[in-house]
DNA sequence: TACATATATGCACATATAGGTATATGAAGA
DNA sequence: TCTTCATATACCTATATGTGCATATATGTA
């Protein structure tokens, strides 16, 4: 049960849930989520790392830029993150986050990430 | 994302995960609850009236005893306690509150709750 | 080496939250 | 009305959590 809660302690943060819906369509840059999110980088960062602690997203470098991912093993969860990131058309700002993800290099300005495939 | 966000705190505590859980296979007394749970009443009674607060139970008297039922309206909340509650194999805590719900009137000892059907 | 950029962390603060114990409220029955 | 029982609440304490700002770390480049 501990490992459920941990998963809704994540998510009972604004900021937090939206970084895992936007994970859960794209792996993204910390810089490039902060862009999306339009959020201050350290607060970011802190939520990443934090998520990451959990054991919910995983983190990898990539020159100079950290690339992050979801990192959910657990079925349940999955299905549950699934259930979440494609209800999202009640909400304004979750709908304005995952339509960013496709222009993102527009909202990752601040910094040089390189323009998506 | 508020409701969500609320729904996910109302979670993120184990107490409450375990109200929700017990309360999406049976309506139950707060006796009965906190028999179930093997929990102090005060406790349980604070975290059922934080859930009533954010809509998600609702409560109605039946003579002496006040009767919790879940109250979710939102399907995507519906689909996630149900994917919550119907996968609990794991959990041995929860395995056992689930199963202890059939045999309630015996941890409902220190109420006088009427024997279920 | 020196500098720029991307990311992480430390510190200080305010706030929220859960828990225990005692007590209050409210309904039912003698 | 007095008592009993079910439930709710108040008070206190400890702890956790989020945030902003400043700064540290780490990588790449001139």
């Amino acid at each position: 049960m501990d490992e459920l809660n941990n998963f809704f302690k994540a998510l009972s943060d604004q900021t937090r849930l939206r970084i895992m819906i936007i994970l859960y369509h794209h792996d993204l840059y910390v810089c490039e989520i902060a862009g999306i999110l339009d959020l201050p980088q350290p607060k970011v960062s802190k939520h990443l790392t934090k998520l990451r602690d959990l054991g919910f997203v995983k983190d990898s470098r990539r020159e100079k830029f950290i690339s992050y991912a979801l990192n959910l093993t657990d079925p349940v969860m999955k299905k549950l993150i699934e259930v979440i990131a494609c209800n999202t058309e009640k909400d304004r700002q979750i709908k304005m986050d995952i339509e960013r993800i496709k222009i993102r290099h527009e909202f990752a300005c601040c910094c040089s990430v390189p323009k998506p495939d």
